[in-house]
DNA sequence: ATTAGTGTATTAGTTAGATAGTACACTAAT
DNA sequence: ATTAGTGTACTATCTAACTAATACACTAAT
């Protein structure tokens, strides 16, 4: 009923604090918003309290969000760090695309045009 | 002397395979080539024998090597399928790519505009 | 048959992550 | 002061994956 999946690559409290930065960038989650209580999103993920306490404080050390004791979970009001997580999180993604592209022997412009060529097949394509 | 340094986030074993099919794909390891036994790829890499063996069976269970019990572990003859499996790498990177910037909100557009921005920016840098 | 070199199998130890349970501390409302 | 809701801390246990150590099995050459 609630247990989503989950890769067994990745810790699972990492995989939650991806989610929720996600959902920061992309507007679904507010600054200033409340996050659900620890032992609210344990059950909803299906996942231990601790395993969410380890989600909260991975996403304070990165300052997208601010626990007030007592009260709760909030994301950060700060909406120059958001906008700056995105960037940093996009510079990161194509880092890790370049560098894996590259040991394979690609350059930087067989990279972009790797990239447009299956952007063209995908929308060829029958379905998906 | 030996001891290369390796990820804590993903097992030394498919870093090492990870290392060898980009070898194979830069045509740095040919078709047929003999690679150095379990012993002596434990020693030149500094880890433990049993790792090198579940590199080298994750190797033969990708199809890109061949073991012949008492004489060793080659390359594949296949020239075609070491062709493939670049294709296949490729498209898996830019898969992963394509979701991660998808999960910030990006468009098919903006993943190629924001790629060739940052090439630009890198050969704009001063050093590196 | 022996030896050296090879891959393979089996068992054991180590570690990180996840879980579980309990207790503590702060806040707001009553 | 009490209560309910919140984050935090601590300890212990479990589990899976990785790593390690050792022994076994096959091949080729002598």
């Amino acid at each position: 009923m609630m247990g989503e999946e989950f890769q067994a690559s990745k810790p699972i409290y990492m995989q939650i604090v991806d989610r929720i930065v996600q959902q920061i960038i992309r507007g679904e989650l507010l600054p200033e918003e409340k996050l659900p209580s620890v032992r609210e999103m344990a059950i909803q993920t299906g996942v231990n309290p601790n395993t969410i306490q380890r989600t909260y404080s991975e996403l304070e050390r990165m300052e997208v969000v601010e626990t007030k004791r007592g009260q709760g979970t909030f994301i950060t009001e700060d909406e120059q760090m958001i906008k700056q997580l995105k960037v940093n999180m996009q510079i990161g993604i194509i880092e890790v695309f370049v560098k894996n592209m590259k040991e394979l022997g690609f350059s930087d412009k067989e990279m972009v045009t790797g990239l447009e060529t299956y952007f063209e097949r995908k929308r060829g394509e029958d379905d998906d």
